[in-house]
DNA sequence: CGATTGATTGTTTTG
DNA sequence: CAAAACAATCAATCG
């Protein structure tokens, strides 16, 4: 049911196999394990695990503090920058359809809520879809962060320090 | 006029 | 291991 027909748009070959496939080449440490987690915790969203209501929702407090603007983390002349996940990825797509369906809406933040809710009712296959591409282009980010730790390695001692940057 | 917030979840990063 | 931060996006708003 709800099948999704193909849209004969292949060009990402087989992703419809589900996590039969789950090949990722990575083999870096202690990353691995934390890749590893989020397989176990996608097979409990797959298999339905009951609902976990209680979302903390610190309303406004952190999120406002957050900020996601502040290089806090300094240090990146190398450091690659972190691709799409999964979920923005759908984004893009669910943006469009979302337009046309509801031209009305103008900002994002009304999509991203629709996106969110839509996003958990999707089922695993569907957004495996979307994780694989995450996964592809997260493949390319090791590598440039191989590069980056090794740089680090090599020499870090100014920490790519250009200017200034005591504090703000 | 410019920069920032705002909202979503997922991966990244660092301690 | 855990928590914080940030990834895109674009409209609206503050200064």
């Amino acid at each position: 049911m709800a099948k999704k027909a193909p849209k004969s748009e292949n060009d990402r070959s087989s992703s419809t196999s589900v996590a039969s496939a789950k090949s990722p080449p990575t083999a870096s440490n202690h990353q691995m394990v934390l890749r590893m987690k989020s397989s176990e915790k996608m097979k409990k969203i797959a298999q339905g695990s009951d609902v976990s209501e209680s979302e903390t929702r610190p309303k406004s407090k952190s999120r406002l503090k957050s900020k996601q603007k502040k290089k806090k983390t300094k240090i990146d002349a190398k450091m690659p920058k972190k691709p799409p996940t999964a979920f923005f990825y759908f984004l893009e797509d669910f943006r469009k359809e979302f337009q046309e369906q509801n031209p009305d809406i103008k900002s994002m933040r009304d999509i991203g809520k629709a996106c969110g809710e839509k996003w958990k009712t999707m089922t695993y296959e569907e957004k495996v879809k979307y994780y694989d591409i995450a996964t592809e282009k997260r493949a390319e980010f090791d590598t440039a962060m191989a590069e980056y730790n090794k740089r680090k390695e090599s020499g870090e001692d100014e920490e790519t320090e250009d200017d200034s940057e005591y504090d703000e």
